[in-house]
DNA sequence: GCTATAACAGTACGGCCATATTGCTACCGG
DNA sequence: CCGGTAGCAATATGGCCGTACTGTTATAGC
């Protein structure tokens, strides 16, 4: 056998230059060769690893959504622990989808610029919608925790209830993006704890939840 | 002088054939001869009304916002004549952001397509900023002009109030677009009337107003 | 230490795209 | 009725892009 190579490692590199220049010019600008570029490493060595730009891109796209679906199932897991309310907990995670800081601005731009290509595109559809229910399904399923653990007092289908706040924090990210002077970043935070606080009236009964 | 054209309809035979195009495609796959064939024109043609690519672009999208705006005025001219509550109008109003038939859902994936663009190029950003804090303004007026007439009864930042609600119809364009099957119509619209509700919450005392 | 093969680089190629250029045509002003 | 300019078409051009192709290097297994 010849040498090996970390493939996960040349994927992540490869990727993390997509979503660099996708940051810095837009989706439009990212070109093999100007990721390449951007990677550090030939064209050659890009096709080696992403037999098309495609795959190259929709890639990108799963792991940037993936990254933030980890980093939010972490943020809950250590607030378990740490014996937070589920309402501070949605609350961060929330955070999360919104363009506060660089790091969330950087996340957020590339999947807008997916956006429009996921219209036209069943994987990047799939992989966009699969991220989204996902979401959905996890504060729903922290509403239900909610209700059995007394932070929930209203009935009310979580699932509708979840698709509310969800939708109400896309709403938010994108308004911060589009006019930031328009939205200061206290309003919107206030917003969403309002918008949390209409469902989690209650306070819990029990230490923890599953 | 020679023969003469009706340069806005010319203009508008073009900016529609991108908007066809980008709804068809997407905006990646416009391009200028694409665009000529689709409005029936030869590309030298295109190229007489619009000295480059990028404004074309622009145009689209100036005039899909524009429209958009137009619409919602005249929608809130005909309530007004009407006689309806103001709670009505917006209902009605902010329902046109959501792509829930086929000409809001066409609008909606151009709105989508520039998006990403516009975060790299600063005319894009001002038409995009500028019909939605058009959108914000507007609601915002009508709370204040509902806080006047009794039909909201709490106090509260009117332009805050706007911001939530604006947010939360557009975070549900978002949810619709998506995931269609996962957020059935009549539950997008409670959810939109229940939003609604949160600050209308009285009636109106008066017959009109401004 | 040989060898097969993965890892990697460089370049060539065919295609499409935006735009420049050129030329024809119709019609308004006089 | 005629000259000139705007309207319009067709084609030429130069560049970039995705990808195929060819070649080189390094190492794991024997």
């Amino acid at each position: 056998m010849p040498r090996v190579a970390d493939h996960d490692a040349r994927h992540g590199q490869i990727t993390d230059a997509v979503q660099r220049l996708i940051v810095r010019h837009g989706l439009t600008s990212v070109t093999v060769a100007r990721t390449a570029a951007e990677a550090g490493m030939s064209v050659g060595l890009v096709q080696h690893y992403f037999t098309a730009k495609d795959e190259m891109l929709l890639a990108t796209f799963t792991r940037v959504n993936g990254r933030f679906t980890t980093r939010v199932d972490e943020l809950v897991n250590r607030g378990e622990t740490e014996g937070r309310t589920i309402a501070e907990m949605l609350r961060q995670a929330l955070t999360e989808l919104i363009p506060l800081d660089d790091a969330r601005r950087a996340e957020f731009l590339v999947r807008r610029a997916f956006a429009d290509q996921a219209a036209h595109n069943a994987r990047l559809a799939t992989v966009q919608r699969e991220t989204l229910v996902g979401i959905r399904s996890r504060v729903a399923q922290a509403i239900n925790n909610g209700t059995i653990c007394g932070e929930v007092t209203q009935g009310g289908d979580a699932a509708d209830q979840a698709l509310r706040i969800v939708a109400f924090a896309e709403g938010l990210a994108l308004h911060t993006h589009i006019d930031p002077d328009g939205t200061p970043k206290p309003a919107i935070l206030a917003a969403l704890d309002d918008q949390l606080g209409r469902v989690f009236t209650g306070t819990c009964r029990r230490a923890q939840l599953g």
